[in-house]
DNA sequence: TATTGTTATACTCTATAACTATA
DNA sequence: TATAGTTATAGAGTATAACAATA
């Protein structure tokens, strides 16, 4: 009557892609928390600092919509940031409601010190897929974000 | 030199698992709630239905486990169910520490009308792939987290 | 009127540790 | 000594609405 451990039944869960995404992002960021012991900065904090990196002048609420990050929350955010000194925001002469944002020379290096830190975590396959599947999952995951021009391909 | 929105450079985000893997959940529980309106219960709920359903008798750590939700946490979910009515524990005999959850008739009763509403959308590959590409990324996923064997496949 | 960013508030989820009762 | 579940507390992330400045 009693379930084992290790031999559940996943029932509809297993078909559900809501519920694999949820669980294999929850493993994802397990594996990089270990695989990083504090060398990285938050996963949030590290993805905006890459986002300014490679769209320098990107408007704040472009990039939290992009990131999916609520306008208020983005706020908080990029104040903490520009008090590390990482960050600076500037005021476009065409829209000064508008706050356009710029990686400061140590925010380069601190994004070009995480991201190398990152980088080879993140490019491994990890442990239960071959390489190809993880470049198929990876591809994936771009067409179901519509995301399929990225940075650095032709 | 400001960048504009739609055609943003993901730079190294776009391939990173983990990055993808987060905006790609938070899009699917979008999708979930816009198309629910409320006509289902929460997604973490409805999974401890659907798994103390498909498996009954499972015990409360095996299931935070299996979930990966916090021991600490699991059991305020559970005490919320139980007093919705849809959930009950009990202790088995050969470890009185444990407690050993199952469906009331009415959890069950939830447990299906639940699902059978969240079904169709669930079942329907997003708008942005293929049903091929969703299910080889179902698959994908279901590697990744090492979930190959489930419920309703032989 | 609508939009950009800000502030304030509350709520959920999460993380941690100390606690009990059993094993 | 280790484990299952509980309680308490604090923190991060998120959602919401009201607001000021600008378009």
């Amino acid at each position: 009557m009693t379930a084992p451990e290790g031999r559940l039944d996943w029932g509809p869960l297993g078909d559900s892609l809501g519920f694999l995404l949820r669980l294999a992002q929850l493993e994802a960021f397990e594996a990089y928390f270990a695989a990083m012991e504090g060398a990285a900065p938050l996963p949030g904090s590290l993805s905006i600092l890459l986002m300014v990196r490679g769209n320098p002048g990107i408007r704040q609420g472009v990039l939290a919509r992009a990131l999916r990050i609520k306008r208020a929350h983005m706020t908080k955010i990029v104040q903490s940031l520009e008090q590390a000194g990482l960050l600076r925001g500037s005021v476009p002469a065409d829209d000064r409601r508008a706050i356009e944002l710029h990686l400061t020379p140590a925010g380069l290096a601190e994004a070009e010190r995480a991201w190398s830190a990152v980088h080879a975590h993140e490019t491994a396959p990890p442990a239960t897929l071959t390489a190809e599947e993880a470049a198929q999952l990876r591809h994936l995951l771009r067409r179901y974000l519509s995301l399929q021009e990225h940075g650095h391909e032709p």
